[in-house]
RNA sequence: GGAGAGAUGGCCGAGUGGUCGAAGGCGCACGCCUGGAAAGUGUGUAGGCGGUGUUCCCGUCUCGAGGGUUCGAAUCCCUCUCUCUCCGCCA
């Protein structure tokens, strides 16, 4: 692994706070279900403080000696030149141990650092899996259906409008082909989604890189800890598995200005992933697929705004379900089933009647500074001080399950689809498929 | 793909081995001047790390990034990234 983003001696995480809530942090990794860590960082932070020290003092003593044959030189006094340098000769090697030694403690201390999970927000409630996670609110009723529902699937693949042979005859498995009206729904669902969220929610519609370099993949977390999970090009790029990493890296090496925040970008994206640990899960139809379209929203914002930005995320997600009438509930994620950059991560899970079942179709989550640290993006607050900012990102939302989540609630008796309200327009004014 | 030029503080821009973290200008902040403003004028104006220091100080590092040469590097060498110009190719 390459040496992580940011400048020279900034670290992935906050040993000082690390220092300062040992208890604190172990607990949290502890939630996380991973042992404590603090004796271990903590002593290589000391080490590494220490030669950082003896290094600094060598170099004093260096610079001064330095400085005085210049001087020397200056006044033409040559030998005097020649004795300071012999003197000093041998301080050159002591620099060099020191240091040497200081920026490969560093080096080992923030490998262990970029490894770390986010900590906890006090809201997460504690648990292993999914089954731990805790409903916060459910929108509407199930609709009773008058005949079996059928899954999306076999709707799509009755109407001909959706072709997994044909896609894997071509990429493989977990990749699919829409034809027709279906194809057109897809596209419908993404321009629906941003409109309401540019129009209606303020956020800037961004088109940005779906090949990006390893450090953005760090930057946002998905590096060093889960590369098994995206494709990586020959050239050493990686697609996108997510369009929170083109927006939330928009701001990577950046100092912001407070009265620019919070900045909202959204983003209407293919992403790519290799769903390497979830072989056998869901292997029909196009709920988990290597390629699926979302709309992303991102937002960058100071610390103190950070909890009311992600209640106002989760509202511009769960709007879509409303406008598009579909049940869904919210729930927040365990301590077990949250992903490892985020604070607090609430899903939205849009019901599913051909799988009689509620099924993630949006995730809303706080990253804290911890994005921030590995993109080193900061912000000059109003007394002219730099501090971290804040990350969040949702999805606003994922377009495969939406188009999912129409086909299945609003299909009929006869195999054809009728298509939400909303989307009519989107549609040429078509009010089913099929 | 080939040839060449470049990257310096918030911005512009000097600086080709020795008190250079960096002249000068612009911008910004505060003060003086003014009835008020402009003009003029004075002062200040990066960040990281460390220090059993804590409104102020000390040390160190940072002139695109990383490495090297040297007692000493913005300045010399190597690698990389990015930008620009010309040629080729191309949607």
């Amino acid at each position: 692994m390459r040496r992580p983003a940011g400048e020279p001696g900034t670290l992935m995480f906050d040993i000082k706070w690390i220092r300062a809530n040992a208890d604190l942090f172990d607990q949290n990794l502890k939630r996380r279900g991973m042992a404590p860590l603090t004796g271990e960082l903590l002593a290589l932070d000391d080490e590494r403080k220490a030669k950082v020290t003896a290094m600094n003092e060598a170099q004093e003593k260096r610079n001064a000696l330095s400085k005085q044959i210049g001087q020397a030189k200056a006044q033409g006094d040559d030998a005097r030149a020649e004795q300071i340098m012999a003197e000093v000769g041998s301080l050159k090697t002591e620099v060099q141990v020191f240091e040497e030694a200081a920026r490969n403690l560093t080096e080992e201390l923030n490998l262990k650092l970029s490894f770390l999970p986010n900590l906890l927000h006090a809201d997460v409630p504690d648990g292993t899996e999914e089954a731990d996670n805790v409903t916060i609110r459910t929108h509407l009723e199930p609709a009773k259906f008058a005949f079996a529902p059928k899954e999306h699937f076999e709707i799509g693949e009755a109407l001909g409008q959706m072709d997994f042979e044909a896609a894997a005859r071509m990429a493989g498995s977990r990749f699919v082909v829409l034809n027709g009206q279906l194809a057109r729904l897809e596209r419908a669902l993404g321009q629906f989604m941003l409109d309401l969220h540019t129009r209606e929610h303020g956020f800037t519609e961004v088109s940005a890189p779906l090949l990006v370099r390893e450090q953005a993949l760090f930057g946002t977390g998905q590096l060093p800890k889960f590369s098994e999970d995206a494709f990586e090009t020959r050239d050493g790029r990686w697609l996108i598995p997510t369009s929170e990493v083109s927006l939330t890296n928009l701001v990577r090496e950046q100092s912001l200005d407070q009265q620019d925040l919070p900045l909202r970008f959204t983003s209407l994206t293919p992403c790519f992933r290799s769903e390497a640990g979830s072989a056998g899960r869901d292997t029909r139809g196009m709920l988990r697929q290597h390629q699926f379209s979302k709309v992303e929203m991102v937002v960058v914002t100071t610390p103190d705004k950070s909890e009311q930005e992600q209640q106002f995320m989760l509202g511009c997600a769960e709007k879509v379900l409303q406008l598009l009438e579909i049940p869904y509930r919210v729930v927040i994620l365990c301590s077990g089933d949250m992903g490892a950059t985020m604070r607090r991560t609430y899903d939205i899970e849009a019901w599913l009647p051909g799988q009689n079942a509620y099924r993630e179709i949006s995730s809303v989550s706080m990253a804290g500074d911890y994005q921030a640290r590995r993109m080193n993006t900061r912000y000059r607050n109003n007394e002219g001080k730099l501090d971290y900012v804040h990350t969040l990102n949702g999805s606003g939302i994922a377009v495969g399950r939406a188009l999912i989540a129409v086909m299945e609630n609003y299909q009929n008796e006869d195999g054809t689809v009728t298509i939400p309200e909303m989307l009519r327009p989107y549609m040429g004014g078509l009010e089913r498929i099929g």
